[in-house]
DNA sequence: TCCACGGGCGCG
DNA sequence: AAAGCGCGCCCGTGGA
C-alpha cells in the first residue's frame, strides 16, 4: 500500500482516491521495529547545492510511504535516517546521501544494491546495474523509469506510484544479492557492513565518496590562472619557436604556403599551415625530414630526437599543449563551482580492479611532475584557516608483491630497510652496488639501476622482453637475458606472478588478496582458449597479473578512507577527507587540529594495509602544507 | 553540425 | 607504440 504524507491543501480527487493520507508519525510508528529501511529520494536535479528534494521515500516490500518534502520539512526525518541499528537499503546511495549531507543528515548504515551488483559483476559485459534491471532480475519487479521525468510537471498517481516503487523490491534484490556475494566470499551474511569484506567495505566506503563529492576540493583561483598564464605563454613561445625551424627547413615547404614568404598578412598571423595537434600531419612532418616512423607518439619522437632539432621542439610543445588544453583556463572554467569556491569531481566507485575512477575533472590526472605539475597542484588548497594534510603509502605495490610471494630476498630487502632497486639491480647484474648507477654499457644514456627500476614496476603488469629491450634501447635478446638473470634471484616473484596469470587464463577469473578476495572476471577467455586467440590470453594472463596487486591497493586505500572518515565522522573532527588518488589521500584539516590529525590520518593508512601486509613494514608518509603537494 | 572512434597523454 | 596494467580528457578525423 502506498502512504502519502503531504501538507498541501488541495491534492486532486486522482490522487485523493489513489492514496492513503498519512503523518510524519506514522512513518516513524511503522519502522519502530524495523531493523532495515528502504529509502530513496526523488530531487530536481544532480546538484545538492542548488536542486531541491521533491519527494523522500521510505518503505519495504508491503507499505511505501512518499513524503511530498516540498510541503513537509525533510529534517522531520533526520531521526529517522540516522538510526544506528537500522540498515538503509538504497540503489546508488552516493546520490541520495549528497543531499542528505545538504540537510546534515548523516545515514549511518548503507547496503546499496548498485554497489552490490557493480562487485557482483566486476569484468563482465553487458551488465545492467540500474534499478529496473536489478528488480526484474531478483524480484520478478515492474518498473517503469520513463515516468521519472513526469515528477518535474507536478504531482500525480503515476508520479507517486512511480516513487514509490523505487523503494519496493530494495530488500528482495538484496536478498537475492546476498546469495551469490556470501557464495563468493565477498559478504558475510551477518553483517553487510563488514569493513573486511568487498560489500562491507563498499557499502561503508561510500558515504565517504558521497561527501568527497558534496564538499568538493578547494581551489586558489588566482594560483590556477596565474599558472595557466605562464602555460600559455610558453606555449605560445615554443610554437613560434618550431614554426620558425618549420620555416628554415628545406624539407618542410609544404608547411609554408608562397604568401608568407612576402609577409602579407599581420604579424600575429601564424606563417605555417602545420596543426601540431594532428598526428597526421606530425607524422607527414616527420617522414619529410627522413625520418620513417607512422606514428608520432612521444616515445617515438624521444628515440629519434637527436635526428633533427624540430623533433625535441616539437615534444615540448606537446608537452605545453596537453597542459594547456587539459590544466589549463578550461578545466577552471568547467568545474569550478563559484557557489562554494571548489571542484566537486564525481568519483565512480569500482572499476575493473577494484580501483575508483573521477571525472568533472579527474583528480587522479592532475600533472605531478615538471616545471608546472607543482604549479597546478598550488592551487589545490584547503578552507580558509585550513591546511591540506595529505599521505601516501611507499612502494605499496612493491610490499604487497613482497607480501604474495614470500620471495626471501624481497622480503629481506623491505625488512632490512634496504633500497630495493639498487639491491635487485646488483643482483640482477652481478655487480657490487656501487656501481649501479654507472652507465649500462649497451646504451649509455641509462644506468644499470634505471633498468632495475622499469623491470620491477613492469614485471607487474607482464612486460615482455620486446618491451624492455625498446627502454633499454638493446637488442630482444640481451633483454630478456636481463629478465632472465632477475628472476633467477627472485624465483618466487616469478613463481607467484606465472600463477596469477596462469589462473585468471584457466578459471576466467582473479581474486585481490584476503581478507578481501575482490573478483574480477574474464568473460571471454573459454572462447579465447577454443579459437587458440593468443592476444585476448595473453591479455587475460596480463591482466591477471597485475589485477590481485593494482586491486588490493585499491582494496587498502578505500579501508584507510573508512577508518579516517569514520575516525572524523565519530569525533566530528574539523577535517575532510578531498582527494584519494590511487594510494595518496589528501584531506584538508582546521589549522589548530593538523598536528593532531596528520598523526591520526598516518595510523589510518598504516592500520588499512596491515590488514594485508604483514610480512613487511608498511610505510605512510604524511605532511601538513597550504596546498596539495605531493 | 553532430557523433563515434582512436591517437595521444596526464596520473598511479 | 608496443605482447605493460588501470583509468578520463583533449583533439583530429571521417562518416552521416
Amino acid at each position: 500500500m502506498i502512504h502519502f504524507i503531504s501538507n498541501r491543501t488541495e491534492l486532486g480527487s486522482e490522487i485523493d482516491a489513489f492514496v492513503n493520507k498519512a503523518t510524519v508519525q506514522d512513518v516513524y510508528d511503522y519502522f519502530r521495529n524495523k531493523p532495515e529501511i528502504q529509502v530513496d529520494t526523488e530531487t530536481e536535479g544532480f546538484d545538492p547545492y542548488e536542486d531541491n528534494v521533491l519527494l523522500l521515500q521510505f518503505g519495504d516490500f508491503d507499505n511505501q510511504f512518499v513524503i511530498d518534502t516540498s510541503t513537509v520539512n525533510i529534517l522531520n526525518f533526520k531521526d529517522l535516517l540516522e538510526k544506528k541499528d537500522k540498515l538503509y537499503l538504497l540503489q546508488n546511495a552516493k546520490f541520495d546521501l549528497r543531499f542528505f549531507y545538504h540537510q546534515g543528515i548523516w545515514v549511518p548504515r548503507v547496503y546499496d544494491t548498485f554497489l552490490a551488483e557493480c562487485i557482483l559483476t566486476t569484468g563482465l559485459k553487458n551488465r545492467q546495474l540500474a534499478l529496473d534491471a536489478l528488480a526484474s532480475k531478483y524480484a520478478n519487479g515492474k518498473l517503469n523509469k520513463a515516468v521519472r521525468g513526469e515528477i518535474h510537471r507536478g504531482l500525480s498517481v503515476r508520479v507517486i506510484n512511480y516513487a514509490a516503487e523505487d523503494v519496493k523490491y530494495l530488500s528482495k534484490i538484496k536478498t537475492g544479492q546476498m546469495a551469490h556475494l556470501v557464495d563468493y566470499g565477498l559478504a558475510r551474511r551477518e553483517d553487510v557492513n563488514d569493513k573486511y569484506t568487498v560489500l562491507g567495505l563498499e557499502n561503508r566506503v561510500v558515504r565517504a565518496f558521497a561527501h568527497m563529492e558534496y564538499n568538493g576540493v578547494g581551489i586558489d583561483q588566482d594560483q590556477w590562472k596565474e599558472t595557466s598564464a605562464e602555460i600559455e605563454q610558453e606555449f605560445g613561445y615554443q610554437r613560434d619557436k618550431l614554426d620558425d625551424l618549420v620555416i628554415q627547413s628545406d624539407r618542410l615547404g609544404k608547411f609554408v604556403p608562397s604568401y608568407s614568404q612576402g609577409d602579407l598578412f599581420g604579424f600575429e598571423k601564424r606563417k605555417v599551415t602545420i596543426n601540431y595537434n594532428s598526428p597526421q600531419q606530425k607524422v607527414q612532418l616527420l617522414n619529410l625530414l627522413g625520418i620513417n616512423v607512422d606514428s608520432s607518439a612521444d616515445p617515438i619522437l624521444q628515440k629519434y630526437q637527436d635526428r633533427h632539432p624540430i623533433v625535441k621542439e616539437l615534444r615540448e610543445l606537446n608537452k605545453l599543449s596537453k597542459l594547456s588544453s587539459s590544466f589549463g583556463y578550461s578545466l577552471l572554467e568547467e568545474a569550478y563551482k563559484p557557489q562554494t569556491g571548489r571542484f566537486h569531481p564525481e568519483y565512480w566507485q569500482i572499476l575493473q580492479t577494484g580501483r575508483i575512477s573521477v571525472k568533472q575533472p579527474n583528480t587522479n590526472q592532475i600533472p605531478a611532475r615538471g616545471k608546472f605539475g607543482p604549479l597546478i597542484r598550488k592551487a589545490f588548497v584547503g578552507r580558509p584557516g585550513w591546511k591540506i594534510v595529505g599521505g601516501d603509502y611507499a612502494a605499496m605495490e612493491l610490499r604487497e608483491l613482497a607480501e604474495f610471494s614470500q620471495d626471501p630476498l624481497w622480503l629481506k630487502i623491505f625488512n632490512e630497510g634496504l633500497d630495493l632497486h639498487t639491491v635487485l639491480c646488483a643482483e640482477t647484474f652481478n655487480i657490487p652496488e656501487s656501481e649501479v648507477r654507472n652507465p649500462y654499457p649497451k646504451n649509455p644514456a641509462i644506468t644499470y639501476r634505471d633498468i632495475q627500476k622499469t623491470i620491477n614496476y613492469g614485471l607487474a603488469y607482464g612486460m615482455s622482453s620486446k618491451k624492455l629491450a625498446s627502454t633499454m634501447n638493446v637488442p630482444k635478446e640481451e633483454a630478456q637475458k636481463v629478465i632472465d638473470g632477475f628472476f633467477a634471484k627472485v624465483p618466487y616473484v616469478d613463481q607467484k606472478l606465472s600463477k596469477f596469470g596462469k589462473f585468471a587464463m584457466d578459471k576466467g577469473y582473479i581474486k585481490t588478496a584476503p581478507p578481501y578476495g575482490r573478483i574480477r572476471w574474464f568473460p571471454g577467455h573459454e572462447k579465447a582458449w577454443a579459437t587458440q586467440d593468443s592476444y585476448t590470453l595473453g591479455k587475460i594472463e596480463r591482466a591477471g597479473m597485475n589485477t590481485p596487486i593494482q586491486g588490493t591497493n585499491a582494496d587498502i586505500t578505500k579501508l584507510a578512507m573508512v577508518n579516517a572518515f569514520e575516525d572524523i565522522e565519530e569525533n566530528n573532527y574539523p577535517a575532510n577527507i578531498v582527494l584519494s588518488v590511487y594510494d595518496e589521500l589528501q584531506t584538508e584539516a582546521e589549522d589548530s587540529f593538523a598536528e593532531e590529525w596528520k598523526i591520526r590520518l598516518e595510523k589510518h593508512l598504516v592500520d588499512a594495509a596491515q590488514i594485508i601486509i604483514t610480512s613487511v613494514p608498511v610505510i605512510a608518509e604524511c605532511a601538513i602544507t597550504d596546498h596539495w603537494d605531493h
